[in-house]
DNA sequence: TTGTTAATGCTATTGAGTTGCAAATATAGA
DNA sequence: TCTATATTTGCAACTCAATAGCATTAACAA
């Protein structure tokens, strides 16, 4: 199966984008992607709900957010209040990057949180026995808007 | 109000730290705290629950472990299903590294978090006009009864 | 066009987090 | 030690995110 490419100089329509990975091609599908990348910021289910009303159930959009993060359409990121928010790669996230930290903004104030460049970090001693498999690096503080 | 100290060179007794963060002294509240001084991990108010059955109603332990962070008897840490689970400092917790990082592992398979030591990071641009107050990295994989 | 498989809508449930209020209790002061 | 008061607790109720089961509908490969 081909990975679709998701950055900014490599234009694949959404339909060619969930048919590589292996997805049917469904308004609700369309749509969800769609508001996900032109929003600038990852989104809730809830967010999803009030910005496309009447698209679609409450169970089909957790459906389709849970599906796109299982076939790398989007990543899951807590918000403050560990509610899972969405939001698919953009132009800075391509390539070997993807094996840095993925770092995330989160305002307390809105609790919106936004996608950061990635960032190499030093190496971190864990106890023995343990592996590690990825890393997250939130920061928070209040947005542009809040501030 | 005098500021308890919580690592292992300076003992301190439950009751004179609940004391000194100005909360009364109950028997749940010196159960909880002595949990999680033992515990060494951080638990979530189910895991109090569950270790700690018939101390209290579930609304008592939810918001003692509130109190216990909003006094800084504790900090609260989301685990990988956001959930809050609660840690009291340790002795690799102390003074100045309070300004660096607190990391954190979170196990994918079993859930449980564990503190570990401070690390300072590397400078992450932020976009304009956003305000960082605080920042927390999460290794993520799994830990050693796990692996 | 059609059969198969995947996606959706609906119903219902779980569990964390939370509030309001009355009863119980820790603690300061008499 | 006793008492007054402010804090803490228990109970009931509620919100919301997350999620499972199942029947129906829709996508798409042949």
């Amino acid at each position: 199966m081909q990975v679709g490419c998701m950055n900014y100089f490599c234009p694949m329509s959404n339909e060619q984008l969930l048919r590589s990975r292996g997805l049917r091609v469904t308004n609700t599908r369309k749509a969800v992607l769609q508001l996900l990348q032109h929003s600038g910021k990852a989104l809730s289910q809830a967010d999803v709900e009030r910005s496309l009303p009447e698209l679609a159930d409450r169970v089909t959009l957790f459906r389709v957010l849970q599906a796109f993060e299982e076939n790398g359409l989007a990543h899951r990121v807590q918000d403050a209040h560990g509610v899972s928010r969405f939001a698919v790669c953009t132009g800075t996230c391509t390539g070997g990057h993807h094996h840095d930290v993925h770092a995330h903004f989160r305002c307390l104030e809105c609790g919106d949180v936004y996608c950061l460049d990635p960032v190499s970090l030093p190496k971190v001693s864990i106890p023995k026995g343990f592996k590690l498999k990825a890393s997250q690096l939130h920061l928070e503080g209040s947005c542009s808007a809040c501030s």
